[in-house]
RNA sequence: GCCGACGUGGUGGAAUUGGUAGACACACUAGCUUGAGGGGCUAGCGCCGCAAGGCGUGUCGGUUCGAAUCCGACCGUCGGCACCA
């Protein structure tokens, strides 16, 4: 072995031995137990960044591990390759989103390779691969064929300049990001996919999902929103179906029937029918209603905006009291939930008392605090009573508690038509359609006779031409004839595509199954995937706890329904993992626009008098003094982002892997370092260093337990006890961190300890060979070496993962503390065995103890066996 | 606004079931090493105090023999909010 550590050339040697050696081909074998460790798949954005080196290190560091631990392991990869970046490139360089998608996954992978993963790469797939997106439109004509999929109008947002349909996140401050040109909204028919009929499973399926983080379940549970209720109809006034021009009712839903004696007006939202008509006749009204409808579909924007409101002028009758009820269009209902209409309540519901306020509406109370503290909503008001209560002023449903009143409201309801009891779901179903080029196509026809039509199966895929280059200014698909020209399937005239494109959502809704058959010509899935699915553990963002955990579970479930799988939960073990985050610099000069710094090109300067610190860094503008905008996500925009490329050649990837496993745990954020690289690095300099030391003085004896001194054996026990920490750490509790710790401590005792004896040298053979495999799934290459190094022929990627062993960790005495009334005043040793007397008496012997306790009587002595003592005086 | 999380030395973090707060590392300080390079080694390092000791986990309050950990209120930071992926 070398002297000094090269990385270069040790991670060579490695990749070269695990690629000839075929080392992580993952072949099915009905005889081992599988374990499938899933990493979500990257957006080929062109470069990794370090989000993703962080994630594929985790995924690759548990795949390594259990693959010790003897389990069949599959770590796959494949690109998440259809989506917006592709074609925003593809407007500023003029480059067709495929061409550029491949390029950037060729550069991509060759990164991913160089830091060493032990990835299948046979198993290798695009989303843009027409033999991966064919079974979307396959399975999305089995949805239409079950009514899973359907059509119906949706609102999205249209650029008027650009003639464009718009993401949200091109919409900046209600704008066109690229024309400024104001934002409208626009209905257009758009395929959807009912995941709300599986709301109910959805939701209670969470409850088996133990190894999920639960704040994820909590998230997806709140999503999802479950909520119990009734269904109110108030039928219309007299003036409400001469506007409307027909008898009916405004139907509203709410979870709090017990307060509707309390409502004292409607709302409803500017899309809703009654408002349409009301606006008709009134021109201030339409315009509100027009206003309304210009704003955002953000629902982050609406739930911010001011509540807004105007009265229509129409009304509804009570459906007890027979009450005028006035009916006002409210900014803040949205026509998606419920039934785009609300009963509102003032003085029970914070939203509904602000608006009243707001319009000089009336608040009456109907519900007053059951323990007697008595708040009476009334002027001057100050809030909302919206807790459950006894209900008053409620006609003959008064003086009931919350459950009684809403049960007797329904079945009143009930009894005259006016309502029902039901269930209601804030989850809506998947709007798919995308007015994108760069997609996987919608599998349908559109015929002037007979209305939509399927593709035919036999005409699947139905193929996206990869030449196109969009412009910015609509679907480029839409303009090209040679695609959306066809007859129709079933009559045989001339016809028109479907043009619009599925949500990459669906794209990432099921490639983890297809990684188990990525070569299935004739079927979505096989049998294979039976033997590797569900996936065991899966890992990702945790900015993707709802839309695609929650998309991927209900696409499975599909699946399951369909019977092309046997499961309906994909993924059994889920870990969401931090961001990485680095310090953002800037620099504003005097009127000019503000510049963005690489805190690696900013340097700490202290001033003359070695006082205060300040950065600077040299640009072409000089050398400036910036500012330090604090800590945040590495990003583009604030130039503070960390080029992995760059990394590896300095330091070598398993630098790069160590430092990211060990500067926080998995699930918080982290934050990058230089220096924190820095020292990653000289750690495995100096386990290279200390395992050449210990080889170059020849071959250790065998090691015989027996023959050691008290010394060798604490130095064993310390080995031991690092291995049956770092174990736990990575395999129950996913701490790597905490793991890496326990062996920078075990490096530390092994070098503290000079012992150059046969029986010496025999332990520190041992210590050694525990460090380098406990370490090998972090930093693969250079334990690689190191293996060989300490004399075995084996190549550690074929390890087991080594065993504590019970005699090393056995110990006569422990030490414990001594606290009294809770503070901490002295240190004892005491036998393993000793009953509680004797170490109570023990601890009341301690000189310290003694000192504190002096002549105050002792009222208690709380003893926790192997830890402490509290003495209470 | 709603939902979820987080807050511990100069810094990243540790403390796994309510039981020694600050493991490990970075930075810093001092010393050693004529292999001056982002080298190696030794020692120190929460705050106040000469010490004994006192104080200390965002803030305030509570439960407990004992609270970073549990409960309540507040403050701050971050993630998601359905067309970014």
């Amino acid at each position: 072995m070398r002297e000094t550590y090269e990385p270069a050339a040790v991670e060579r040697d490695a990749q070269e031995y695990w690629h000839r050696h075929r080392s992580f081909e993952a072949r099915e074998d009905p005889a081992r137990p599988k374990y499938y460790c899933l990493s979500m798949l990257p957006y080929p954005s062109g470069r990794l960044h370090m989000g993703h080196v962080r994630n594929y290190t985790i995924g690759d560091v548990l795949t390594r591990y259990l693959r010790m631990q003897g389990y069949n392991v599959l770590q796959p990869m494949g690109w998440d390759a259809f989506g917006l970046p592709a074609e925003n490139a593809a407007i500023s360089n003029g480059v067709p989103p495929a061409k550029w998608t491949r390029e950037n996954i060729a550069h991509m992978r060759a990164q991913l390779k160089s830091l060493g993963f032990a990835i299948d790469w046979r198993r290798e797939l695009a989303t843009c691969d027409p033999g991966y997106y064919r079974w979307n439109q396959w399975l999305f004509l089995r949805m239409r064929e079950r009514g899973l999929a359907y059509r119906k109008s949706g609102i999205v947002n249209w650029d008027p300049v650009d003639q464009t349909v718009l993401a949200n996140e091109q919409v900046i401050e209600g704008r066109g990001w690229r024309t400024g040109a104001p934002v409208e909204k626009r209905e257009i028919p758009m395929y959807y996919l009912a995941i709300t009929r599986y709301a109910e499973e959805l939701l209670a399926a969470l409850e088996e999902l133990p190894d999920w983080p639960e704040r994820v379940r909590i998230m997806q549970a709140n999503w999802i929103g479950r909520s119990e209720g009734c269904d109110i109809a108030f039928p219309y006034a007299p003036d409400t179906v001469r506007a409307v021009g027909a008898e009916g009712s405004l139907r509203v839903f709410t979870t709090r029937a017990d307060t509707l004696f309390g409502a004292t007006f409607m709302a409803i939202a500017a899309e809703h029918p009654v408002a349409l008509a009301a606006a008709r006749a009134s021109p201030k009204l339409a315009a509100f209603v027009e206003e309304c409808r210009r704003g955002s579909i953000i629902e982050a924007e609406l739930a911010t905006q001011e509540k807004k409101g105007m009265p229509t002028g129409l009304h509804v009758l009570h459906p007890f009291t027979g009450q005028p009820l006035e009916i006002w269009v409210a900014n803040y209902v949205v026509m998606a939930y419920g039934e785009g209409a609300v009963m509102g309540v003032p003085a029970h519901d914070e939203r509904d008392f602000e608006f009243a306020l707001r319009n000089r509406l009336p608040v009456v109370t109907v519900v007053r605090s059951s323990s007697g503290a008595y708040e009476e909503v009334r002027a001057p008001w100050i809030a909302a009573y919206s807790e459950h209560g006894v209900t008053v002023n409620s006609g003959e449903f008064s003086g009931l508690g919350f459950r009684e009143a809403v049960e007797a409201i329904a079945a009143a309801l009930e009894k005259k038509g006016l309502g029902a009891r039901r269930v209601q779901f804030r989850l809506r179903d998947w709007g798919i359609s995308r007015q994108r080029y760069w997609g996987c196509p919608i599998p349908i026809i559109h015929c002037a006779a007979c209305g939509e039509v399927p593709v035919p199966d036999q005409q699947l895929p139905v193929v996206l031409p990869e030449d196109l280059v969009p412009d910015g200014s609509g679907n480029p698909l839409a303009k090209s004839a040679a695609f959306y020209q066809c007859s129709c399937p079933k009559c045989g005239r001339a016809a028109r595509r479907e043009t619009d494109t599925m949500d990459t959502f669906v794209d990432s809704s099921w490639y983890f199954m297809r990684y188990a058959c990525p070569d299935a010509a004739e079927a979505m899935v096989d049998a294979r995937v039976d033997y590797w699915l569900p996936v065991d553990q899966y890992i990702g963002g945790i900015e993707h706890a709802i839309l695609h955990l929650l998309y991927a579970r209900f696409w499975t479930r599909v699946m399951r329904d369909l019977e092309l799988v046997k499961f309906g939960e994909p993924f059994t073990r889920l870990l969401t993992q931090g961001m990485v985050l680095n310090h953002i610099y800037s620099y504003q000069p005097p009127g000019g626009r503000k510049r963005y710094f690489n805190p690696a090109d900013v340097e700490t300067r202290r001033a003359g008098d070695g006082g205060t610190r300040y950065e600077v860094v040299t640009s072409d503008l000089g050398t400036l003094a910036v500012e330090h905008e604090g800590i945040g996500k590495m990003s583009k925009s604030e130039g503070n982002g960390v080029d992995p490329e760059g990394l590896i050649e300095r330091f070598g990837a398993d630098t790069a892997r160590l430092f990211t496993m060990y500067a926080s745990p998995p699930e918080q954020t982290l934050e990058w370092s230089d220096e924190g690289v820095q020292g990653a690095s000289r750690f495995i300099r100096r386990l290279w260093s200390s395992v050449y030391e210990h080889v170059a003085a020849g071959a250790a004896p065998a090691l015989e337990p027996r023959a050691l001194t008290p010394q060798q054996r604490a130095l064993r026990r310390t080995a031991h006890q690092a291995l049956a920490k770092a174990t736990d750490d990575i395999g129950r509790r996913r701490n790597f961190n905490t793991a890496i710790a326990a062996m920078m401590e075990l490096l530390n005792s092994i070098r503290a300890s000079g012992d150059t004896s046969p029986q010496g040298r025999a332990v520190r053979q041992e210590a050694l060979g525990i460090e380098v495999r406990v370490l090998a799934p972090v930093t693969p290459h250079v334990c690689h070496a190191l293996w060989h190094a300490l004399g075995h022929r084996t190549a550690l990627v074929d390890e087991r993962w080594p065993q504590p062993d019970p005699a090393a960790l056995e110990q006569q005495t422990h030490a414990m503390v001594v606290q009294v009334n809770g503070k901490l005043r002295g240190h004892i040793t005491v036998p393993v065995h000793a009953d509680e007397a004797a170490v109570r008496a023990a601890a009341l012997a301690d000189e310290h103890v003694r000192r504190f306790v002096a002549d105050k009587p002792v009222r208690r002595v709380i003893v926790v066996p192997g830890k402490l003592v509290n003495v209470v005086v």
